[in-house]
DNA sequence: GCCAACGTTGGC
DNA sequence: GCCAACGTTGGC
């Protein structure tokens, strides 16, 4: 580790990602507070398939949906998929993530809609996926928009 | 609170 | 296997 702005911009895998979460049901503070989650309840295929893909230490922006609606962290992946403890189907999958940093300024879904080089950004595509992928430039943008 | 988008379910 | 009905998500 040569400095703290390596280890929290790279991505060992070349994945990066973008989980939300309403606060009201579990927030970036919470994370915080708490140190670390598994990333429950993702009831969807397609972002089953996303949190399977994940790899260890690749990293995801938490963005807070419906009442904040805006980029408000960054967190790690620390454990790779296994069963939703949650899930009684055994269909279902959590990851294990920990908080990285907080971003000084949360970046608005406004902000992003508004920056034309983040027109393609799956957050705003697929507006329902809760759990999407990122392009390093889409993820290394919001970073310093938010720093 | 409304509505658009979209995923899921179930009848045929 | 199609498609209408329905439920959920999330932005506005």
């Amino acid at each position: 580790m040569t400095s703290n702005q390596t280890q929290t911009v790279i991505s060992p895998s070349g994945q990066y990602w973008l989980m939300k979460s309403e606060p009201e049901a579990y927030s970036w503070q919470r994370l915080l507070s708490e140190g670390k989650t598994f990333w429950e309840g993702v009831r969807n295929y397609q972002a089953r398939n996303n949190l399977k893909q994940m790899q260890v230490d690749d990293l995801a922006l938490f963005y807070h949906s419906v009442s904040e609606k805006a980029v408000v962290g960054v967190c790690k992946v620390t454990q790779t998929a296994y069963p939703d403890p949650t899930d009684d189907t055994g269909k279902w999958v959590v990851v294990d993530v920990v908080p990285v940093e907080t971003l000084a300024v949360p970046v608005t879904l406004a902000t992003i809609k508004a920056t034309e080089a983040l027109a393609a950004i799956a957050l705003v595509r697929q507006s329902r996926l809760s759990v999407v992928p990122l392009t390093l430039a889409e993820f290394e943008l919001i970073l310093s928009m938010g720093s």
